[in-house]
DNA sequence: GTGAAAGCGCTAACAA
DNA sequence: TTGTTAGCGCTTTCAC
C-alpha cells in the first residue's frame, strides 16, 4: 500500500482532514457519499435555496448514514457569532444562583444557545480570567450573577465586546442592565397579607443591616404598615443574622414584654421564620392562631418542613433567569437596554398565617 | 468616499474581515501594527519557536494595544480540540449537583477548559438535544450528573465520540466510568462513631427503599454493627421519606416501646436527623446525653441549625466533581477507564453525638 | 439546479 | 529569523 500512497499525488484531502480533526465526519464525507459538491450539501442541510428534491433527499440520507453533525466551530467562525453565552457567578453557585441558572439555561436551550458556566468565587483574578476566556470563545453575551444582590464593580468588558446583563447582582455602571427581584414589593405583599388577616401588631425580624435586601424589605414592610394606618415601635423591627438561631433569639426579645407582643411577624427570610415558628411552639404560643408568620425566599424544603408550613414570599428566581435570557437575546440582536429592573415576587400561602386573607 | 471604495481593488481584506466578524481584532490587525507577518505574530504569542526577542516584544505590545484575544474558535478548528467539556444533568440542578458542578468547574478552569452547562430535567428528548448540541460544539468530553445516584440509560454518544464520565449517577454500560460517593463506607463510619462512643442500641432511620443509596447505607450500618458484635431488631431499622416529618414519626415509633428505645440513631440524611433531634427535644429526651444522632449529607445550613448541631457524614461532593474533572482530562488525553469508583466520605463531628469518640 | 472558489481567524510546515 | 501558504470545516456568492 505504501507504494500506492506514495504514487498518489497529495490530493486526497479527505483523509488528511479526518486525521487532524479527530475522526469526525465532515461535510466532505457527506458530499462524497451523496456524490454532490459540498456547496450542495450545505444548501440541502440548512434551510436552503432551490434544490432538486431528489438531491436533497439523497444528501440528507447520506448525512444520516454518516451521522453527520456539522461543526459549530467552523460555522461560527464564518457567521461571526458562536451561539453561546457565558454565565459568571461572582461567588459560589449558591442556593439563589441555582434557580437563576436553571431559568437561564432553559431559556437559552430553547433558542439553541449553549451556556458556559463560570464560577469566580469572590476572586477578582479568577473572574477576569473567566472573562478573558469567554471573550476568546467569542460568546455572544454574558450574564453575571451572585449569591447576594448587592453592588459589585462592573465586568471588564469593552463597549465593543458582547452585551452583559447583571442578574441578582448589580453594578454602578449606569449603562448596565440589572435584573433584580422586587424585594420591597415582596415585603409589602407579605405585610399586607397579615394586615388583611386582621393582624395589627406586626413585627419585622430580618437579616444583617449591610444587605441591601434588608433595607428594601424593611421599607416594604413599613410602607405596608403605613398604607394600613398602622405603626410599629422600634423594638418590633429587629436586625440580626440570616439564621434560625437569630429568629429564636429575636422572638424571645419580642415576647419579653408580653403585653406588647406582636400578633404577626414578617421575617427577612425563611430560616428566621423557621426559628420563630420553633420558638413560638416552645413557648406554647399557638401559630398561626395567636401569631401569624410570613417568611421570605420560599425555600421549599424548609418552608414545608416548618410547623406550621410557612407562608412566604417567592422571588421567582427561575423566572428572573428566564427573563435575563430573553433580554440578553434582545441585546445580542442589537437592542440596547440599561438601568435596574425589578421583577415582582409572589406570595405563597401555606399554613403559618391562618385563615385565608379576605381578598 | 464611495469613489475611493469603488476605486480600490478588493484587496483590503482587513476591513472586509472585521465587518463580518463583528469588529473583533484579528491577528491581521496585530501583524499590521507590529509590521510583521501573521505567522510571526502566531509564533510570538504562543509559546513559539525561535524569534528575535525584540520582534516578540513588538508583537506583544501591539497585541496588548489592540487588546487582542485570539479567536478560540479558529484555533480549535485547526487544532481539532475545543478546550470545552459539557456537563449534563439528567434532572434539575439540585442541592447535590451544585457542589459537584463547583468542583468540576474549578478543576476545568484550572486547566483552561470551559464547561457547558446543560439541564435535561428528566426529559430524554431534552437530553438528546443537549447531547447533539455538545457534539456539534465539538466538546472534548462530557460529564453526566444527576440529583440522585441511581442507574440511568447510557448517554447516546458513539464510541468514536468524546469520552463520557458519570458522576453521582451511574449506568449499566459496563464500559462506562462512574464516580460515586461511598455510601456504604460513609454509613459504616457513622455507625462506628456511635459504637466508639459506647452506644449499644443503635437504630437506623432512612429514606425510601427504592433508592440505591438507602440500601447501601443500610448495609454499611449493618456491617458496622456486626463488626462491633452488636445487632438490632428489625423495628430499629426504619424506612420512609427523606423528610423531617418522617424523622419525627420514626422517632415516635422507636420510643413507643420505651424499654427498647435506642441510645443512638444513624439517619439516612440530615433532614431525618433534624426531625429526630426536634422530636427528642419535644419528648424531653436529652440529645446527645441520652441519645446520639448522626446525620448524612452534611447539609451545612441545616446541620448547624439543628439543636444539637448535627454530627454527620459528608459525601465530599465537591471533591467528587474535581476528581471527575481530573479523570475526564486523562480520558481526553487518551486513557481509557471504566467501572464504578467510589470515593470516601468524611465524618463531620459537631454536637449531636456527645463526647469525642475514643481513638 | 449544481459546482467552484473565496474566505472566516488561526496554526504549522516550509521557504526564503 | 521571518514570510508565505495550505489548510481546519463550513457558508455563500457567482459561474455554469
Amino acid at each position: 500500500m505504501s507504494e500506492d500512497d506514495k504514487a498518489r499525488p497529495t490530493r486526497d484531502f479527505g483523509e488528511t482532514r479526518k486525521r487532524a480533526a479527530g475522526q469526525q465526519t465532515t461535510i466532505h464525507d457527506v458530499a462524497r457519499l451523496a456524490a454532490v459538491s459540498i456547496g450542495t450539501v450545505s444548501k440541502a442541510l440548512n434551510r436552503g435555496g432551490r434544490l432538486k428534491p431528489e438531491t436533497r433527499e439523497r444528501v440528507i440520507a447520506a448525512a444520516k448514514q454518516l451521522s453527520f453533525r456539522p461543526n459549530d466551530l467552523a460555522q461560527s467562525l464564518h457567521r461571526g457569532h458562536s451561539l453561546t453565552v457565558g454565565l459568571i457567578s461572582k461567588d459560589n453557585f449558591g442556593r439563589f444562583a441555582m434557580p437563576i441558572m436553571e431559568g437561564l439555561e432553559e431559556c437559552m436551550a430553547d433558542r439553541s444557545m449553549a451556556v458556559f458556566m463560570c464560577n469566580a468565587t469572590d476572586d477578582p483574578e479568577r473572574e477576569s480570567h473567566h472573562v478573558r476566556s469567554l471573550l476568546g470563545k467569542r460568546v455572544d453575551g454574558i450574564v453575571v450573577t451572585a449569591r447576594r444582590a448587592d453592588r459589585r464593580p462592573p465586568l471588564e468588558v469593552a463597549a465593543s465586546g458582547p452585551p452583559v446583563i447583571y442578574v441578582f447582582s448589580q453594578t454602578d455602571d449606569p449603562d448596565a442592565l440589572c435584573l433584580l427581584p422586587d424585594d420591597e414589593g415582596g415585603s409589602f405583599m407579605a405585610t399586607e397579607h397579615l394586615v388583611k388577616l386582621g393582624r395589627r401588631r406586626i413585627a419585622h425580624v430580618t437579616g444583617p443591616e449591610n444587605f441591601e435586601a434588608v433595607q428594601l424589605r424593611r421599607r416594604g414592610y413599613r410602607a405596608a404598615l403605613q398604607a394600613a394606618g398602622l405603626s410599629a415601635p422600634d423594638a418590633h423591627c429587629l436586625t440580626g443574622a440570616w439564621s434560625e438561631a437569630w429568629g429564636r433569639q429575636a422572638l424571645a426579645s419580642l415576647f419579653d414584654d408580653a403585653d406588647n407582643a406582636p400578633d404577626g411577624i414578617v421575617c427577612g427570610n425563611d430560616q428566621i421564620a423557621r426559628g420563630i415558628a420553633d420558638g413560638l411552639r416552645e413557648r406554647g404560643v399557638d401559630a398561626p392562631a395567636a401569631v401569624s408568620i410570613v417568611g421570605f425566599d420560599n425555600w421549599q424544603i424548609l418552608a414545608e418542613a416548618t410547623r406550621p408550613a410557612l407562608t412566604t414570599i417567592d422571588m421567582n428566581l427561575k423566572e428572573l433567569g428566564r427573563e435575563a435570557g430573553r433580554r440578553l437575546m434582545e441585546m445580542i440582536a442589537g437592542a440596547s437596554m440599561k438601568g435596574v429592573r425589578r421583577l415582582p415576587c409572589s406570595l405563597i400561602v401555606r399554613d403559618s398565617c391562618g385563615g385565608r386573607a379576605k381578598s
